[in-house]
DNA sequence: CTGAAAGCGCTTACAG
DNA sequence: CTGAAAGCGCTTACAG
């Protein structure tokens, strides 16, 4: 009988299964297509129509299976993550809004990391053996202008979080680099400090000497002359701001306050304090920049700038996807930059200055 | 013409597009059912017919489509990886490998953030709008009692990772935290110490308890007493590390040596003891736990155990997506509990007892 | 504005 | 050990 070799279809959908387009469909008494445009919000749906519809939806809990969109969609887009050093305190944070754009997107997202001593070539290879689209690069990668080089020859799309320099070839996400380092000079010397240090971080990375830019810039508009021995060299490592303050805190007419361009080299200088029996913020004020877990783990608190490092990853995940898609539709997707809003964080670190 | 129905087709494969199973089987002669045998690592291929598929893979450059496997073997999975501390800083690892395992088994990852206030019934809620299966605890929700059943009871399947005490209801990956903080203690006795101060963890955390026992089990095996001026309440914040560290170094017979249940509290220390003049190593050796990043951020670097964080939350996916789908194919699917080895990491902060 | 049918790339259930 | 066909849950291309 017919009934029996429907009961032998080869797959069956399990009891307690999710309901799926077909159920909502029914439910609502409309087409799949009608459910299909009203989940990708459509215009073209009768209000009355899409009303029913999203009322089928709440009733049956109805979610959809990501699997089948991006197959039936032809819209894979395969990202991968590449990052180069693990124990950055970015990563978490950054990870956590890629694969929040990534689930968003329906993209594949892939975590690569890149090996100490690797070749560009090397690592390119990895990425097209496992068909990548597109590379999304969190700092210090996102300075690394060989590899994106290569990359964009080789025809990857490429998202750049946080460089301060974004290449002709890629998509950037960043803050203004240069106007929250201003920022918070700004705030140091509206706290009435006069004598303001300045530890600058990798010259590597194209977001120090923005960093560096605004403090100067900063200074200028405050009418502050510009002393060069305040400002000292750093590479963004606890050790660096160790050395930085040392020198720093030995001048003769020592800072009352030191700005650090991260929080790792801002944890230093707090630790060199102490040992010199220089209370924070009493006696030195003290800023990083970042907003990471260190901020927060040391003693006073410390004042920084936060970046939305998640907001600025997914942002990036969702610009990426958008040109693969694009590309594949034959649409030219030239790389786009979006700058989003830094927020300066005020804690225990910095005070008014006392005289 | 049939020809041109033909070219009328609903969806063409783009030109470039990528080779699928279709073209593999067809390459080398096959149906497309061996090809998926060969991928699938199914024993019933002739050793002559895989070999002959795997060269058309090679040679085609053939990946397998994740959505389509998904979709066709009806192995829906979604798993939630709830987080309750941003700023731990695991997170980055942890999400690195959870991230790795559910590429390596076709899991639909999502990440949600407990919110402070937020109840149990509320999280569970949202969970079960997004129709997850399972949900993936880092420490500290891996210890949150109450959470863990109210998802055993709305039949999620879990997973607690580095918990001290796993639930009967829960999967577990774990080190032997008892193990590694005795053979840190035992590493500290090794060297000569014979006054080794002990910072304890958040009560809260089940592993606090383990870590302690396993220094006072050394101290027992190494025939040194017990003193209880020489262990101090912590709870894994840098700040509360200040405390104990100054509450130890004010001992009159102070501790030459002093092992802190994690690295921020160690790291606080360190900086306790600059403040002081006492010298890290030579005056005082220090050690940590857990290798976060604070662990190299500060000087000297920090002796420390490492756990396997990517692999433990990799690992812990992977139980997940296995009891998700045994479940689903009706086998019964206990918790599954896996130890995994811990590494004592020797750095700058300890050397030998210098008398 | 709405719908019936084909197809995305795989695996499952059967059959040989 | 191997294969032909159906089906997973969606979206696309057409047609009305």
């Amino acid at each position: 009988m017919a009934q029996q070799a429907e009961n032998r279809k080869r797959r069956r959908r399990t009891p307690g299964a999710r309901p799926t387009v077909a159920d909502v469909a029914a439910a609502a008494g409309v087409s799949q297509m009608t459910v299909s445009r009203v989940i990708n919000r459509e215009m073209k749906v009768q209000p009355a129509t899409r009303e029913k519809v999203e009322r089928a939806i709440a009733a049956l809990g109805y979610v959809p299976n990501p699997a089948a969109r991006s197959l039936a969609g032809g819209n894979q887009c395969r990202l991968a993550l590449l990052y180069g050093n693990p124990s950055n305190a970015y990563l978490a944070e950054f990870l956590a809004g890629s694969l929040k754009g990534a689930d968003e997107h329906d993209v594949q997202l892939t975590i690569e990391h890149w090996r100490d001593g690797e070749t560009a070539k090397a690592i390119l290879l990895r990425l097209q053996a496992n068909r990548i689209d597109a590379v999304l690069l969190p700092p210090p990668l996102s300075d690394a202008a060989a590899l994106i080089a290569s990359f964009a020859e080789a025809g990857l799309a490429i998202a750049q979080v946080a460089t301060g320099q974004p290449a002709a070839t890629a998509s950037a996400v960043t803050i203004g680099d240069e106007a929250a380092a201003h920022a918070m000079t700004a705030h140091l010397i509206g706290l009435g400090h006069r004598r303001i240090g300045f530890i600058a971080g990798d010259r590597d990375q194209t977001a120090s000497a923005l960093r560096r830019a605004g403090y100067e810039r900063a200074l200028r508009d405050g009418g502050l002359a510009l002393d060069r021995a305040l400002i000292q060299p750093g590479d963004f490592t606890y050790r660096s701001g160790l050395r930085a303050a040392e020198t720093l805190l030995d001048l003769a007419d020592r800072p009352t306050a030191i700005f650090a361009s991260n929080d790792d080299m801002a944890a230093a200088v707090v630790s060199v304090a102490h040992r010199r029996h220089l209370m924070v913020p009493t006696d030195l004020s003290v800023s990083g920049f970042d907003d990471t877990a260190m901020a927060t783990s040391v003693w006073p608190e410390l004042t920084t700038v936060r970046q939305p490092i998640a907001e600025m990853s997914r942002l990036a995940t969702q610009l990426l996807a958008d040109t693969v898609r694009a590309r594949r539709h034959g649409k030219a997707a030239g790389p786009k930059h979006r700058q989003l809003d830094f927020t300066l964080i005020e804690r225990g670190s910095t005070i008014p200055l006392i005289r």
